[in-house]
DNA sequence: GCGACAG
DNA sequence: ATCTTGTCGC
């Protein structure tokens, strides 16, 4: 995808947090100006000190799958909530470049701006490759909200300690609720309108991250 | 100080 | 995320 990153990964918290702060005010947050034709879902899994990302490109809107990819590496930070792009980050930037589709954009395990510091992994990993990423995570990190009504689809706004929209909550066909935010170089309207566009009855969460949840697993 | 806390 | 059976709820 012609996409070459440089980025310090093997760093310790303090150094982690004022690379957050360098790189969050690069955030661009607009509606999506190119078409879209491909969409990638990407996810990781860990197992001991191993982590494992699958990246999953399907076209768009059919959301047919085009290819898989993975890549298998080590991890060097801890989980820390508000920390996770140090944790996956590295592995996911050497997946994306070994994409060599064009992708038009990326849905990532885990908030955009709907973050403490409105800079989520979606957000840092789009701010690193210059491409529009989604947030999609199964719980909420940030932010308060109030659920959406009861039928498949609906969604509220996600709103930071300032009453600023920082994403939405949406319920799945299933009944259940994922939280999405933009991440970078796409607006909240887009973020919501591309991720409903990737549901499927089926699936709880967007097609495209499903597939990598799956693939990601070491076991099974 | 206390609680909350993506994966 | 992972350890894990039955069980509560729509």
């Amino acid at each position: 995808m012609k996409v070459k990153v440089s980025h310090k990964w093997d760093i310790d918290k303090n150094q982690a947090e004022e690379i957050q702060n360098k790189l969050k005010d690069k955030i661009i947050i607009n509606p999506i100006s190119k078409e879209i034709k491909t969409i990638c879902g990407i996810d990781s899994d860990y197992k001991e000190e191993k982590i494992q990302t699958c990246a999953v490109i399907c076209n768009f809107p059919d959301i047919e799958v085009i290819e898989i990819l993975k890549i298998e590496g080590k991890t060097k930070f801890p989980y820390i909530p508000g920390f996770l792009a140090f944790r996956e980050g590295e592995n996911i930037i050497k997946l994306i470049e070994k994409i060599e589709k064009d992708i038009d954009c990326f849905i990532f395990d885990g908030h955009g701006i709907a973050h403490p510091k409105k800079f989520g992994i979606a957000s840092h990993i789009g701010v690193l490759i210059e491409k529009p990423t989604i947030g999609c995570a199964k719980s909420l990190l940030f932010g308060n909200y109030s659920k959406p009504p009861s039928f498949p689809l609906s969604s509220t706004f996600i709103k930071d300690n300032e009453g600023e929209i920082i994403g939405h909550v949406l319920r799945n066909y299933k009944g259940g609720l994922i939280f999405i935010s933009p991440g970078n170089l796409i607006d909240l309207k887009d973020t919501l309108s591309i991720t409903i566009k990737c549901m499927r009855e089926e699936y709880p969460i967007p097609y495209p991250l499903y597939l990598a949840h799956k693939n990601s697993k070491f076991s099974n």
